[in-house]
DNA sequence: CATCAGGGCCCTG
DNA sequence: CAGGGCCCTGAT
């Protein structure tokens, strides 16, 4: 079977493609052990079956391999569990095209813990919410999970933008379209995964050339967006020590940025576990199952029910209920969720 | 073929 | 504070 995909398609073309892409090969270079307050639930709390696929990414169960951005350099990275249940750890291989120094190890040491909410202690969350009939068992199936993302807060802002206002799959498509263009590949035990943009690349294009890409209304979201964040540098690190209520306002000033994107980057970026604010009519529908067993409760009624039940954990309790119905139909399809999340 | 809604947000009145 | 418009696509 010969080998098609997007990398090697745009490199056998070449002169239709703005630039021919040879996959940069990434090596071992370097390892660290991260303890994590038990309990850990490792698969749980690195991929997350309700985001949608997207190149930087590969997990197969046994392997968890993505990319990384990190001090100007392109990285990768392969996570697993070890440590046993009493004192676990997540064991990083970090790669990179050359030598790593010892602060950039610091660093991803740092930001995987971070990303991964890897100090969290959920005991508290346990003692509040273990209690609650509607999520024990999907805490019992889940314990230990935390909630996490990758990425950092410019590259997930890609992720909310594309998502508006479209379907699954254009929102794949989009994502795609960004890597070809504008993000690299690389090659990590022997696969092929996109790694994210130098976000000065994206301000260079302008809004235009994102318009060709058929991001539509989303090229002006996301070519303000970086001119903001490039005014800002050191955001992401400042607004990890701020409240919740300075975070929003922060957020909401960076523009094609509403309640939905903040609610998503507030929990997700910044581990904020009682981010739950605004129920969209895609969740509406999911909650309203899950909370009540009707077809359509609303959003104020969730969020009462929510607060009631999970306080400061509310959106962590709702992720674990939600990651959990995703896992289940990605095992055994769900055919009233199916209906509403297809492809 | 045409029409429309899709995992929002901005802007106007 | 309500609601129209926005880009594009696949479903109908």
């Amino acid at each position: 079977m010969p080998e098609v995909d997007g990398a090697s398609l745009a490199a056998r073309r070449g002169s239709s493609s703005r630039r021919a892409r040879r996959p940069v090969e990434l090596e071992l270079r370097g390892e660290l052990d991260i303890p994590v307050p038990p309990p850990l639930h490792f698969t749980g709390t690195v991929f997350k079956p309700s985001h949608f696929p997207t190149s930087d990414l590969a997990f197969d169960g046994a392997l968890y391999l993505r990319t990384l951005r990190l001090g100007g350099r392109q990285l990768a990275y392969r996570l697993r569990s070890c440590g046993g249940s009493a004192r676990p750890k997540v064991h990083v291989e970090l790669y990179g095209a050359r030598p790593l120094s010892a602060a950039l190890v610091d660093a991803a040491r740092a930001e995987l813990t971070f990303r991964f909410d890897l100090g969290a202690d959920l005991r508290d969350f346990e003692r509040t919410c273990g209690r609650d009939r509607l999520l024990a068992p999907a805490l019992e199936r889940w314990r230990g999970m935390r909630v996490s993302t990758g990425l950092s807060l410019h590259e997930f802002l890609a992720v909310t933008t594309v998502l508006q206002n479209t379907t699954v799959r254009r929102s794949v498509q989009m994502m795609e379209a960004l890597f070809r263009r504008f993000g690299s590949t690389v090659l990590v035990e022997g696969r092929r995964l996109s790694g994210f943009w130098d976000p000065r690349k994206l301000e260079a294009a302008g809004e235009q050339e994102l318009r060709d890409l058929k991001l539509g209304y989303r090229a002006r979201i996301l070519a303000r967006q970086v001119q903001q964040l490039a005014r800002a540098p050191g955001l992401e690190q400042e607004l990890r020590l701020s409240s919740t209520d300075e975070l929003r306002g922060r957020l909401l000033e960076l523009y094609g940025v509403g309640p939905a994107s903040v609610g998503y980057i507030a929990f997700e970026v910044f581990k904020r576990h009682g981010a739950l604010e605004h129920v969209s009519p895609w969740e509406q529908q999911i909650f309203s199952r899950l909370l009540f067993g009707r077809a359509l409760a609303s959003p104020r009624e969730i969020l009462a029910a929510a607060d009631r039940r999970w306080g400061r954990w509310k959106m962590l309790a709702a992720h674990y209920l939600f990651e959990d119905l995703f896992w289940r139909h990605r095992e055994r399809p769900v055919a009233w969720l199916a209906k509403r999340i297809r492809l």
